[in-house]
DNA sequence: TTTAGTTTGTGTAAAAAATACACATTTTTG
DNA sequence: CAAAAATGTGTATTTTTTACACAAACTAAA
């Protein structure tokens, strides 16, 4: 912010509504990226374009920003609307402003990453098709929505190292299989099985909540949750510089 | 991007241009939150704000974002009216949209964090006071500034452990004793120095240059480069799971 | 009820990385 | 020439990561 004003002897705005309406303004949207997890595979959520332009395109899920809203409300805003959730998990990633990017004019974006167990909402089909995409399938989109999926996918992947984001994906209660199946999914790597159990267990974030799976047909794997407040609480400054 | 239609049957929207103008819009900023380093302190540039409101408190670098450039052109361009300078590191950390942010309307605005080597650039004093402030000395800014200073501050204590980008506080040319007092000064902690250079030849990104230090007080250290072109080629997807 | 199939759960040895720590060398200053 | 100050290097210890194997639990099919 600032500007105007003149030479060196700084002149005072006194009327800052005046200023602001001599600023150009356009429209911001939110997209968000809402990823799920299911059959092992990462998946996105998204809906056909209602845009002659982009027929048979998909397109995220997205609105305009209203005039008296923060962008993350807009962006909590679509994901209830669509999802009937609202206390999924929700980050900003990046936006994305070329002058040119939607095909009515200036318009730019607010990408939102979201997490969210796939089974655990109904989805709100409100007027055009939604439907769960395996994200590596994805060829084309409406507007420049690849472009920000395959940011906001790449963002995730480094993400979900740092960040215990990724169980957001799962149930409530999961096993350690199901967790790994979760890493590997996203970020397209084998691990070693028992060096994941030990790395979490090592962590100690996991709670055993004494049930075990059922429904599979093999010796069930033990559940547990995590324990978010317990890493809240853990944070530290220097982790080691490792570029 | 989307809404609007309506019902089941999709109602394919023909004129965009229609359907943007029927979006609520507002101006949007681009503030640079600049860093520097200078007597081993990790500093910021600001300027006095113009506005009667926030007489005597400084704020960002900042300017409304123009009609036909992107976001990030728009932090390019500050940077280079300020500093002079138009091959800066730049990097997009997080927008700050609440409605009433701006005493004279709605303004959002995208912050910025960029860095740069103090010694390196011109200050454009155009209208305004520009002053590089130690960053752990500042209490109180216009607007919202404080939050996001403290928000930038913050993302680049992990950044910066992460990514080589405190390399551009220094000089083209640096020795391995400023590039620890550097992250000491930005993580606030004290390091040691043989675990330190082992770690960063380790990396085997310094190129000696073959130079030393001149006009120290005592035995000169070598001086190196950071060959950024190794490390870009270097990128890894599992780093390894690290909460 | 037995057996084959599948997955869970655990332990250990080796390698790699991080940490703690000490001393001789180079240069400047007085 | 001596004192002061910081550079440059090495090693032993601990911690973390990696690689790898086998017994136990449960299901499904014969």
């Amino acid at each position: 912010m600032a500007k105007t004003a003149g030479k060196t002897n700084r002149q005072l705005i006194k009327d800052p509504v005046e200023l602001v309406h001599s600023y150009p303004g356009f429209p911001i949207t939110a997209d968000c990226v809402i990823f799920g997890f299911e059959n092992n595979e990462l998946k996105v959520l998204l809906i056909r374009s209602d845009m002659l332009q982009y027929k048979d395109k998909w397109s995220l899920l997205g609105d305009y920003v209203y005039e008296d809203e923060e962008f993350e409300e807009a962006a909590y805003r679509i994901l209830k609307r669509r999802t009937g959730m609202d206390d999924v998990y929700l980050e900003e990633v990046k936006t994305f402003s070329k002058p040119n990017r939607h095909p009515g004019g200036r318009v730019a974006t607010v990408a939102y990453c979201s997490l969210l167990n796939i089974n655990f909402h109904q989805l709100k089909i409100l007027e055009n098709e939604l439907h769960w995409h395996s994200v590596n399938s994805i060829k084309e989109m409406a507007f420049d929505h690849k472009e920000i999926l395959d940011y906001c996918y790449k963002w995730l992947q480094k993400r979900v190292q740092e960040h215990p984001l990724g169980i957001n994906l799962l149930p409530d209660k999961f096993s350690l299989r199901e967790l790994q199946n979760l890493y590997e999914a996203i970020l397209n790597v084998k691990l070693d099985r028992r060096n994941f159990r030990k790395k979490f267990f090592a962590m100690d974030f996991l709670v055993d909540t004494g049930e075990v799976e059922k429904d599979v047909p093999h010796r069930p794997g033990k559940l547990y949750k995590f324990n978010f407040v317990k890493y809240e609480k853990k944070r530290k400054v220097w982790t080691g510089i490792d570029f």
